[in-house]
DNA sequence: TATTGTTATACTCTATAACTATA
DNA sequence: TATAGTTATAGAGTATAACAATA
């Protein structure tokens, strides 16, 4: 209503929610939830990463994640290790476990999520990316304005 | 890793959580979750909707939707009404204070959000809108394969 | 003093399944 | 029998703020 922006969003959350719905299924068949998921697929390949990073990369705030963390952990599948060059942080890895979860989950994941991607050529990837790129660097760019009229970064 | 579509994926999440988070701001001052506030936004200008409705649009299942009206019920922003041509089903409709709320919370939200769209032109729109909806069509469409090997279709 | 991660609180969403009342 | 919505259960994510250890 009014404006056009809103069609977009819609669109957008369609889609991010139809492909996490046709995607949760093979998800949780391994008791993952999507956070915990995607945890899993943002350590895999990785000598591990901290709270902060892990936070940065999953938009999870750090309170959040020592809970989503925790269950990982009692699962197995992710382990704490200290960090030496700071004491405070530590490093959050798979553990075998977790790896041997990250190669066989991760990629049935992905090939099921695949199908709904099934006719798309490179130019097409292309169109997709382009447009969302561009939303993102929006996203990312200083200066929008709080309902209050503060901008962010006047409020932490 | 490997497949092509993860990074549109991520684009997408990235892009959607981006939205919600920069217009959390305002719809939290106003004492509303995003599943709530959907539902307001969604009943806005409609003369009351049936839960079936409700969730087909929200993707919210019914046990869920039941919870959600609830607490909006609570705040008197919705009512339930009887409907008159199948007595099992209700339609939910904003009540007087649920109206203001709309025409109030709404148009400042959309009016923040719109911040991120400031130097679109309509042919990014329709750039972006084009690219969406391609991927919902795949979502809708049917024959997709579940990991099990069965179509959706079959499992219920 | 600032930062990293933990803990505690309280609420909300979610999936699932059994249940009721209508159809 | 099937459908619309409710209830019950159990788990998980969320924001927030106070807290400990370290920087």
């Amino acid at each position: 209503m009014g404006e056009r922006y809103l069609k977009s969003v819609r669109l957008l959350a369609e889609c991010l929610q139809g492909f996490e719905r046709f995607v949760a299924e093979p998800v949780r068949r391994h008791g993952l939830t999507h956070p915990q998921f995607d945890i899993i697929a943002t350590l895999g390949n990785t000598p591990g990463m901290t709270y902060k990073e892990l936070g940065e990369r999953t938009l999870i705030t750090k309170g959040t994640l020592t809970g989503v963390i925790d269950r990982l952990e009692q699962k197995g599948l992710v382990e704490r290790a200290r960090n030496c060059d700071d004491k405070r942080s530590f490093l959050v890895r798979l553990t075998a476990d977790g790896e041997s979860l990250f190669r066989n989950v991760f990629p049935a994941v992905v090939a099921h999520g695949k199908q709904l991607f099934a006719d798309y050529g490179d130019g097409d990837f292309e169109q997709l990316d382009h447009a969302l790129r561009r939303l993102r660097t929006r996203l990312d760019a200083p200066g929008l304005v709080t309902p209050g009229g503060h901008v962010p970064a006047d409020e932490g």
